[in-house]
DNA sequence: TCTTTACCTTGCCCCTTGGGCAGGGTGAAG
DNA sequence: CTTCACCCTGCCCAAGGGGCAAGGTAAAGA
């Protein structure tokens, strides 16, 4: 029990953690004091131990779960640095999402809330097809680039086994994409010819069927406008008695660059059940 | 019980709420639903609550509280919109005050600790002045243009009645002020003269006494960097077996615009008991 | 030596925003 | 009539502490 020991309050005054803190920290194993007293239970922290605690006051300013406070400052130094630069990149990829979010609507509320023509629906019959597709989990920040990867990848494999895409791609969603909850998405790769699956591509049928479908102009491609399509599809399909028969996608069928930003990019469908389909049931 | 109505479920798939959360929104009445039979206890929502819901679920990934989601919601789109933007600007500026917490911290990491020369504490003695102060609550982000706020309206008063001004200016900690947490200071300026008080202004007297203090340069004067200045004065305090005997404070004896980086700009110090005042007691 | 006072201890309940599960009722379709 | 997808309530759990109660302790003053 060295002179240069602290007590709890006094170490906590030094460092900016309450006792309530750093007794919380000690069951973590954040932050074990120095040493207990066996018989009292008092805490005697060391002054080398606040640097360490100065750290943490830090990072929990941030507003960083203990947790991954305790991955961060393990291990050296410049390793810590790392870790701790990129939970900060995240964090400021996820204000940037955020911060989209709030001006749109922002923008709702002074445009003086939704008064928007909804988007016409239209039905469109889609023919028995062959996809090439890769599944993965992904939420809204990183779904854009996600597909273009995956776009990307299943472009080489499908053209490199000598078959044709036809330019469209579709996404498809087995779950809800919102900035803060992850979902499965299948991006797939229509395609004419044969083409062998790999690993991570899935070759498949996506049968012939009717989609209920607004038609989405490329400037109100983002997150969260694009739920209104979503939004029109789903009144749709309500109000007409249909029944939705799979999963909600994006059918893209125009290339960003290629066209402005009132042209038409994207249809936004659900399958439905139509009576030829009912006939065969 | 219009056939327009859908159950939770259903209502829930179109605004990208959860059943459970649903459920949580009405016993807070952010979002009762249109009825609920009395018989099973079903909840029936209308299609015109879609709308108000999907607010809810966007401000929800903003991470807004939900008493500020009804706050905000409260009235007319208008001021909502106003509202909303307002909780998002101090947003911003929390993240800001963090950024700058990180840049701090991975620059320290990387510099490979702490290595570096603690300031050199020197012993002031301060004669009995006469201050007239401010005491308000802030936090880290509100010190500095409070502070320039409450120097100016007593600069002003104190010029007002005839009585001159030093120059300097304090600033007293009655609490940890941390960029999540408020506590109590007091903007004092001491000046000769007489003064009357105003409903928000203190005159009183501020005895003499020892400082332990170091000298900051202005280009350390940042949060949390200037934390370290305290740690070497209450170092040098504990060190020295010396007792504090009252509250630190900063002593700002410069003009930012008038010196260098590398130039002092202020005291950090704590008041400290001299043999004088224990012959006294 | 006794008392005061400021600290310290553990333990318990509280906050928020849901997620997950158990146990049981319901509505519609086959 | 069964099946199956929904729905209900109620309970426990998470993180990161705040706050309070009941009781032990260290140091200083009388």
């Amino acid at each position: 029990m060295d002179v240069r020991d602290l007590t709890i309050g006094e170490f906590g005054r030094r460092t900016g953690l309450s006792p309530k803190a750093l007794r919380l920290y000690e069951v973590s194993g954040l932050l074990r004091p120095a040493s207990v007293d066996p018989a009292t239970g008092y805490r005697r922290y060391n002054v080398e131990q606040v640097e360490r605690a100065r750290r943490i006051s830090l990072l929990r300013q941030l507003d960083m779960p203990l947790a991954v406070v305790a991955e961060v400052l393990h291990g050296d130094d410049t390793e810590a640095a790392i870790r701790l630069d990129r939970w900060w990149q995240a964090q400021e990829a996820q204000v940037r999402s955020r911060r989209a979010s709030a001006d749109y609507l922002r923008a709702q509320l002074t445009r003086g809330g939704p008064d928007r023509t909804p988007y016409p629906v239209h039905l469109l019959d889609r023919p028995r097809t062959k996809v090439a597709s890769i599944t993965r989990d992904c939420d809204q920040q990183s779904l854009v680039p996600t597909m273009a990867a995956c776009v990307d990848k299943l472009g080489t494999h499908v053209r490199a086994a000598g078959a044709d895409s036809a330019g469209e791609r579709w996404l498809l969603f087995y779950g809800h994409v919102t900035p803060d909850s992850e979902a499965t998405v299948e991006i797939c790769l229509p395609f004419t010819g044969t083409v062998e699956p790999t690993d991570d591509i899935v070759i498949r049928i996506e049968p012939a069927q009717t989609l209920a479908a607004v038609t989405v102009p490329r400037k109100d491609c983002f997150y969260p406008k694009i739920m209104l399509a979503y939004d029109d599809v789903q009144d749709h399909v309500h109000d007409k008695g249909l029944t939705a028969a799979g999963v909600s996608r994006e059918i893209y069928f125009a290339e960003w660059c290629d066209i402005g930003d009132d042209d038409p990019f994207v249809h936004v469908a659900v399958p439905v059940q139509t009576t030829m389909e009912d006939d065969r049931a």
